[in-house]
DNA sequence: CCGTATCCGACCGGATACTG
DNA sequence: CAGTATCCGGTCGGATACGG
């Protein structure tokens, strides 16, 4: 029931770190949270592609290791939020430093696979 | 034959960068080309618990995307050295940042987990 | 509204064998 | 040495239905 991690991340500290934040959805996820505390239904439309089954996941991935804080209200029906820790914070803040580099950076990598593809396939 | 990508990555130019470089593998290569060039079977006996065949593709998606450089020099047996693209090193400085952040925060994220487990499973 | 449970097909990645 | 090809079991994740 409990999910099984890698072997070798259990090890190596960093490497188990990595292997949980270098997850797309959990990037797009602090980085939307950080803009302001969000409710599930409102996560799971705004991100696209996104479906329930994996936002559920990811979220109590991140509520577990203390970068997504949960707080449910009484209200009928229940009311649910989620937003950043501290922790998650300044994770989102280094994190976010990847998503600038993906903008600034796409055009490049774009020619760069055009260029690729140019030699692979019509290779003379 | 050519790999499928996230219909909804493709119109938005982050995401789709994002997908690539949220890899635990790709970044665990960019940084460990960082040091020195390298040559394959090098990587695969650093790198525990990357088969060839992982190895192998992230590598070639590496090198589409103009990342990592591939050069084969002519002698018996071939030998095939990869290095990292200048575009690969701005990326790598930024994703190291992660990686450091990773170390400095590791203690804390396993608090969180222990914490979070007592809650859910001794849930008295 | 906020999820969990179940089913099931697609894909990922390990093991193995083989090529230049 | 540096890979590619094939097979194949395991896991991820979408769809659907249901519960608090």
């Amino acid at each position: 029931m409990r999910q099984q991690y890698d072997v070798y991340a259990m090890r190596c500290p960093t490497r188990m770190v990595l292997d949980r934040i270098a997850d797309k959805w959990a990037l797009l996820l602090l980085d939307r949270l950080a803009e302001e505390p969000m409710r599930f239904n409102r996560l799971r439309r705004d991100i696209e592609g996104l479906s329930q089954k994996v936002l559920s996941q990811t979220l109590k991935r991140l509520e577990r290791d203390g970068l997504v804080f949960r707080e449910a209200f009484a209200t009928v029906p229940v009311t649910v939020e989620y937003s950043l820790t501290p922790l998650g914070r300044t994770l989102n803040e280094t994190a976010s430093a990847l998503a600038h580099w993906a903008e600034r950076n796409m055009d490049e990598i774009l020619q760069a696979q055009a260029a690729y593809d140019r030699k692979t396939s019509g290779g003379s």
